[in-house]
Parts: C-alpha cells; structure tokens; sequence
DNA sequence: TTGTACGCGTTATCAA
DNA sequence: TTGATAACGCGTACAA
C-alpha cells in the first residue's frame, strides 16, 4: 500500500473542505451541480481511488464475504465459488478466498483471519478432519453471519445449503434394486461430515424400504479420493466370493473411480459382474472406460444460493437460519447396467456437447 | 460488522492504558511477563479478535492480495489459485479473488475495487476482451504491484509468470514433424492474448525450421473452447480433400477436443487419417476417445511462483521486473500416432493412478 | 515498564 | 450548499 490520493489532496486543490469532495464523490443530494463536477474531475485527474479501508472503519462494514473451502482443486468448488462471485459481484461484496486443504488447525486459523478482517459473513465448507466447529460457534456467538454450504454443521445457529444427499442416495440405490440387484456394498465417506453421514443414511433407508438384508460387511470407509475407494473395494473383493456385493453405491465418483480400477484389474466386469455408482458426477465420469452412473449436484447453484442467503443474513437481522437443499439428478450412463445407454466411446465421451 | 471487542475494552477491565495492552498482544519487549498474561488471557476470555483494518489504516498495509482470474472453472485456475494460496498463507498474507468472466469492463471494475480496497498487490491473468490494458497501466502507475500469470502482458512495468508457451507449441509441433507428417493445420486461440500468440508463434518456427509449406488456409481462429475447435476443424474439413492437413495443432485441449468431435463424426480416425495434439493436459485429456497428445502444463508452479514474485515485488522495492518461464512437458499419447502408447481403455484410463 | 498525544482517511453530525 | 469537529480502532513517537 503505497500513498495514494485523499479527499484532502482533492479538497486543498480546489480550495473545499473535504466534506463536500467526499459529498460529491458519493453522489449525495446537498452539493451543487457545478462543484461536483469540477470535483470528480479532478478526482479523475489526480487519479482518486476511495479508500475502501479508512470507510470500512467508519461505516463498520466491509462488504467482504470470506470463503472457506476444504479444496479448491475438487471440482465441486471453482463452480461453486463461481456462483458466489455471480450473486457477490451483483450485490457489491468481494469475496475473501481461503482454504483448509482439509486441515482443521489451519481451518480455524483461517476462520480467525477472516473474522480479524470484520468480514460481513462467512460461506463455509467444513474440513474433513474438523470435528468440533468450536472456531464456527464462537465467531456465530460474536454475531458474524455464517451460512455453510455441502458440506454443514447443523444446530449451531448457521444456515446452511447443500444437496438433498439422503435423498439422492436414497434414489440411486433404490435404482439399483428396482434393477434386481440385492446385495449391495456402499463405499462411504469420512464419518463426520454431514454429506458422507446423509449419503449412508439414504442409502441404509433404501435397503430397509426394500427389505434388503442388511450386512455390514459390506460398508466399508473409502473416503472421499480414489486411493480410498480402490483400498476398500480390494477389501471387498477380500471376502469369500459368495459374499461379494453384486452392486456398489460409492460415496462420490472420485471413490467410484478407485472402485472400477479395483474392480478392472481383478479382471471382473463392469455392470456384468459388479454393477457400480458413484456422486457428484465428475467431469471425467462420462469418460471412464465403464461410464459411470452418478448424481449431478448443481454446485454452481449450491453457491448462488448460499451467497443469497448470507446477503440475506447480513442485510435483515431478522432473516431466519434454515437449511436450504438445492435438488440433484440421477445421472444414468453404464456402469449400474440399467438401460440401453450405448457404451460406444464415441457417443459417451462427447454427448456432452 | 458488529460491534465488537476492542483494545480499549480490554484495557478498562484491566485498568491499563491500550498501549499497554497492544504491547502485550503484539509480543512486543517491554513489557511485563505478568501483566502480558493478564492481557493475554482477558482477550481470549472476552473473545478479541484485533481489527486489522484499524490496523491496516495506521500501517498502510493490508497484507492482502488481490487476484485476477478470466474464468474460474478452468482447470488451470483452480490448480493455479491453489498455488498461490500455498503460498500467501505461509507468508501472512490473504487473497481477495475476483473473476472478469472474459468481460473487460468487469475486468477494470474488478481492478479499481481491488485498488480501493488497497491491496497491496495484484495477480492477474486477463480477460479475452481486454485489448488496452489501460486499468493495468493506472494502477501500475499508482506504485500498485502487478504480476501477470498465464496471460501476460509486456512492457508495461509488470513481471510474469508464464508457461514457455512458444517453445513448447515449437516443440509439440517439430514432434509430429520428425514423424513425417509434413501438412500441418493449427487452430490458433484469440489474437489478443499472449498465450495464443506465442504458440503460433511457436508453431510458425517450427514449420520454418523444417522448410514446411506454409498454407494459410491451415491457420483458423478457433478461440479457446470446445465448440470453436469443433467450428473451426469443420471448416478445415470443408478443403478440398487434397488439402486436407495430415495433422492438428490446437491451441489448447478445450478446442482439441472440440477438433477431435469434428474428426470423429466425418468418419475419419485419429490418428491415422489425422493426427492431432492439444495444449495444457485437461484432466480429461487421457480419456478421450483417442487420448490425447498434449502439453502439459504445471498450473499449480505457475501460482507459486507467481505468488512469490509478486510478494518479493512487495517486500523489496528494488526487485527488477522480469518475465519467469516454468516450463511445461510433452505428454504423448495415441492421438499424434506417434508412439506405442497402447489404446486400450483400461490402460489409457488409469495410468494416472 | 507504562502512559499520552496524535494521525491514518473516511463519514456522521451539527453548525454556519 | 458548505464547513468544522469528532469518531472508527489501532500503532508510532515520545514522555513519564
């Protein structure tokens, strides 16, 4: 930060007080025509630029949102970030980028710099290894707004917007067994994140719907990559082959991913022998060697609407915490063995286009 | 911004004056060990988190970056920003991230808020649409420090960091030139920007070099995404067929892949009717139909570096504007003929396991 | 070791 | 319509 031009550089040039250049400046209704126009004139040409800092102090408001993300290599986030600097932009905030790279101390370490920035809220994604959110409770109980997004904390007065998880889960297995498949295996994700919890409830609620035997050896923590499903598939593939699942439901794709290089390399195939589906619908789904059968989540609404709400939260006090879903879709391509789609590569890998 | 705790808060329940308070927090010297864990402990108690933008007023630092990005959702960018985050974190410092969406008016709105909000610098990659650079030149002009990525632009007071997008465009080229094929199409990205130009500049050396004819008709402006290439490739296609190139350089993988659909639906295959390569290792790029040959390119160094630079730019006024090059690799695979690389699914699917 | 006065650049408030 | 003064929360410089 270098010196710069102030009101008074501006005021002293043209002989005013600087009430009445900060008065033009912003475009208030008691200053006349003429002096305002000399004044952003010469604003102009001194090269004027307002400092955004000195009027935060004043007005104790920074139009800054701070954004907290596990990953911002995941392709669920840059299109989630991009709906938020959609809504943001509009609404005249800026967006503070941080991230976690899953890692609760430097979560919190983060969470405490925004909240030295006097952001005016706070869109967050939880970190894999936070189990305790204390850093979230304390800036919620200090009055900052913070509303989470896909991956939430529930019940500590945030709101919060995510996909229907349990839900989605709930239809991509019940999918499987209206196909005839019984025996099915779930790779899930880490037990305290709330999409992993609500993407095993949904998929528990589906066998119990069906009456499905319910063995649990067949659910099995793979985590959110692809070394994590390939590991607990292999375990899967470890137990006697009468017990092997028919169907796998993974966590999300990258896990799905890990899964069919386990599965391929066995030399079983895929839906013949183990019917497979994935979450989230990763660009490089429709591209693997069996195209998989996944949920579509509409990140970039996911981050529009979370922004909306968080503005919402800042601009009315009175605006109330609640957890809003954003609806995704079966996506149904090869892998689950359920329709006619063509596993020609041709038409899988461009029907995108 | 609500109204929070202060270093006057602290000092009256303590009956100290503030600066004995903002010595004890600051770790500064002289300063008692008792009364410095008396503070300590009321400011955790009372739950102070220290205004830096009162701070950053009195300091004429905001230990703030602010980051410039076309288009969020490339995959060079989040890789990129990860990067930089790396980075800045470990120096003290936060981004304020802001995308122009390839629009040059949201590109200097986006630029004159980051100058407002007095960042004390700024890394950019520009917008497609932005010919002038004029918003660049007044802040650089201002004492603001800039460091272009990606997209560059020279000679205007800024270091750089960039891929050796010419050598590499050289290079790609000269390696379907060494494998006899001699009528080579290129289908170049927007004229304006550096990356587009420097590898058709690369490209052109290339052909020069091996005394390669040069057809004009074989250079098409195909923009940076899918359906450009795709446009452009037909347009190569509606030649007569004796002029048909024998080979493909895009610009990046994004229009690759638009080409490679082109190619695909005449009929025709890859490589042995025409060969084709792309330009920046989309994450997708190996599971195409034809895997691709391309370059890769290390987005995640591009930030660091650039990160760096810009933070020694800021740290040591004396740091001499450069252009940095990091430099990128070939990555061969089916889709140039080139090779033994095996196009068996399995196989092109998973090697990056 | 601790405290006081002042300034950073802006806006709100009240007075002219 | 314009101006003077205080205030936002903190650090620097100097005094006690």
């Amino acid at each position: 930060m270098v010196k710069r031009v102030t009101l008074k550089n501006i005021a002293d040039t043209l002989n005013l007080s600087m009430m009445t250049v900060s008065r033009a400046l912003n475009n208030k209704p008691n200053v006349d025509e003429e002096t305002k126009e000399k004044v952003v004139r010469t604003a102009r040409e001194l090269g004027y630029f307002p400092n955004q800092i000195a009027k935060s102090l004043v007005i104790a408001k920074t139009h800054t949102i701070g954004v907290m993300v596990p990953e911002i290599t995941h392709s669920f986030f840059p299109e989630a970030i991009k709906g938020i600097e959609e809504v943001v932009y509009k609404e005249g905030y800026n967006i503070i980028l941080t991230h976690s790279a899953e890692d609760a101390k430097r979560e919190i370490s983060a969470i405490e710099t925004l909240a030295s920035r006097r952001v005016d809220g706070i869109l967050a994604s939880v970190a894999e290894s936070d189990t305790e959110y204390k850093i979230y409770k304390q800036v919620i109980n200090m009055g900052l707004h913070v509303v989470f997004f896909d991956r939430c904390v529930y019940n500590i007065g945030a709101s919060c917007v995510s996909i229907n998880d349990e839900e989605s889960a709930f239809k991509i297995t019940e999918h499987l067994i209206n196909h005839k498949y019984k025996r099915i295996a779930h790779l899930s994700g880490p037990k305290s994140i709330s999409i992993a919890k609500e993407r095993l409830k949904g998929f528990l609620k589906a066998l119990k719907k069906y009456k499905i035997v319910y063995d649990n050896r067949l659910i099995i923590e793979a985590g959110f990559h692809e070394t994590g499903g390939y590991n607990a598939m292999n375990k899967l593939l470890e137990l006697p082959k009468k017990d092997w699942p028919r169907a796998v439901v993974a966590v999300n794709d990258p896990a799905a991913f890990g899964a069919m290089k386990a599965i391929l390399e066995k030399g079983l195939r895929i839906p013949e022998d183990i019917a497979l589906v994935g979450f989230s619908d990763d660009i490089r789904a429709e591209l693997m060697p069996i195209p998989l059968t996944t949920v579509k989540q509409h990140a970039y609404e996911v981050g529009k609407a979370a922004a909306q709400k968080l503005i919402a939260h800042i601009q009315n006090k009175k605006e109330s915490v609640e957890n809003l879903i954003v609806k995704s879709e079966l996506v149904i391509r090869n892998s689950c063995g359920c329709n006619d789609y063509k596993n020609n590569l041709y038409e899988s890998s461009f029907n995108k286009f």
